[in-house]
DNA sequence: TCATTAATTCGCC
DNA sequence: GGCGAATTAATGA
């Protein structure tokens, strides 16, 4: 979201991790700004029983975390590299320093804050009261709203169904037998195991 | 071709 | 809708 001179010029370095690779976890003290050059990052916590609940994935462009900076709170959350992935590091001291010296960064940075707001708003309505095709269908139109192409069926779902039930808090099983379900009431297709919307 | 990982199925609660 | 186990398909050394 920030452009990339801009962050080297202050003091961002590229960071690369494996898929899998823990970049930040749960209690941690935020002193980075990050910022994926290339690669997929999830955030996410864990029950006492070792369920997994992602809070949201990301990729190419797009920072995480950022809104820990403004506060002085652990994180409430791992970030976990979900792919080899180079990330941009930048120390909070530098993007503090970045956002007050550059009125369009920050302009930049509320609306990506914002973002994250409407996904947590429309989530958590959606996660408490809904089914599971409500679930998954607001979770796929977020996932869509993305796609340049709004024709039926021209999305693929750049998800695993694991990561889909992981995202709404349901089973893999219940996914896939929702899943189904949607596809015969023609609201997507599926194709080699693949999900289109 | 073997190994790993994801997807799917099944039976039961 | 969750759970555990078993089967099958896809993918990549």
């Amino acid at each position: 979201m920030i452009i990339e001179d801009l962050l080297i010029a202050f003091g961002a370095e590229i960071q690369h991790y494996k898929a899998g690779e823990i970049i930040f976890r749960e209690e941690d003290l935020p002193v980075y700004y990050y910022q994926i050059e290339k690669g997929k990052v999830k955030l996410n916590n864990y029950t006492e029983d070792g369920k997994e609940f992602i809070q949201n994935i990301f990729s190419d462009g797009h920072s995480f975390g950022e809104s820990l900076l403004f506060v002085d709170r652990q994180y409430p959350m791992n970030a976990v590299a979900i792919e080899d992935s180079s990330i941009f590091r930048m120390s909070k001291s530098g993007f503090l320093n970045l956002v007050q010296t550059n009125p369009e960064i920050s302009l930049n940075v509320y609306q990506c804050l914002a973002e994250r707001m409407y996904y947590k708003y429309i989530m958590f309505y959606n996660l408490s009261f809904q089914n599971p095709v409500s679930k998954l269908k607001l979770l796929l139109d977020y996932l869509k709203s993305y796609h340049d192409d709004k024709a039926p069926y021209s999305f693929q779902i750049p998800l695993t169904r694991q990561q889909l039930a992981s995202l709404v808090g349901l089973r893999v099983e219940t996914v896939i037998r929702t899943i189904k379900q949607m596809e015969k009431d023609k609201m997507l297709k599926i194709e080699k195991r693949k999900i289109y919307y």
